[in-house]
DNA sequence: AATGGGACCTGCGCGC
DNA sequence: TGCGCGCAGGTCCCAT
């Protein structure tokens, strides 16, 4: 479930705590999240490398190494970084030659590691949208009025725009009172306005946050992001409407469940 | 183009 | 108490 800010979060803490650090070795506890070389080539071409810059997209986390290739990872539900490393948990651990370590956890192998020789050509990347951070009102309001999506899993869909999940698509729609049902081409042009504000505004308070430790996510550190103390419905089923106070509902839709106010949310 | 389902996984919470 | 089952969701893939 790391969605854009937790992604974002990570990053940040990675870019300040192991950037420009060599890698010695990778210790491969499971070969499974390594999807790409085979294992001994990952291992092979990592080891001397220094992680020259850090970078992400969408909810993927992309290391440019000075070998020319690039580490990327998607943590996808339950995959988590710690550093420094402690050594528990881990499916893989990368030495740094000062002596520390990388752990990467996920207790559930759905996360992926790959290292690419171009990864603005790998296809997950390529096919993304855009950051909704950095997308204007009127490029939102055009792709959103040829839509007929609805409008949560439009949300979520990474093509359309790169970062937002099943927990974010949640709390945005509840802040700007839109229905998660409706589809894409419904909303008028003030709604989208207003849905695009809701979406930079709550990603960037989540951030300040440190992201939401639903489940399985961390900071890098290893302590609990904090923005679940901020959810209006996401998890919150039975539980007042922070606004008229009615039970939280929850549905499904595009076969995930979905939290709603189906008094505020029209 | 949109939608629905299954697959990948594992730990948790529930009901019996 | 203990066991089996459904559920959780990011992404891909296939079918309709």
């Amino acid at each position: 479930m790391p969605e854009l800010p937790e992604v974002e979060t990570l990053r940040r803490q990675l870019s300040a705590s192991v950037r420009g650090k060599t890698i010695r070795s990778v210790e491969v506890h499971n070969a499974r999240v390594i999807r790409e070389p085979g294992k001994d080539a990952f291992v092979r071409s990592l080891a001397r490398a220094r992680i020259v810059e850090i970078l992400r997209r969408g909810k993927a986390l992309i290391f440019e190494l000075s070998t020319g290739k690039a580490l990327l990872i998607h943590l996808k539900m339950t995959g988590q970084l710690v550093y420094p490393g402690t050594g528990l948990g881990n499916r893989l651990v990368f030495h740094f030659d000062d002596g520390t370590a990388l752990d990467f956890r996920d207790r559930r192998l759905f996360a992926e590691l790959r290292l690419l020789s171009d990864w603005k050509t790998y296809p997950f990347i390529r096919d993304l949208g855009p950051d909704p951070l950095a997308m204007t009102e009127s490029a939102f309001r055009e792709m959103i009025a040829k839509k007929k999506t609805k409008i949560k899993p439009l949300l979520m869909d990474q093509t359309f725009v790169a970062g937002i999940g099943n927990l974010y698509a949640a709390e945005v729609l509840f802040k700007a009172k839109i229905h998660p049902a409706r589809q894409g081409a419904s909303l008028s042009a003030k709604e989208a306005a207003c849905l695009l504000t809701r979406i930079q505004e709550t990603l960037r308070e989540a951030i300040s946050y440190n992201g939401s430790s639903v489940d399985q996510f961390l900071q890098l550190s290893g302590l609990p992001g904090r923005y679940v103390s901020r959810h209006t419905v996401y998890g919150r089923q039975g539980k007042p409407c922070p606004v008229c106070s009615r039970p939280v509902e929850r549905i499904t839709l595009g076969g995930r469940g979905t939290y709603l106010c189906s008094r505020c949310q029209k």
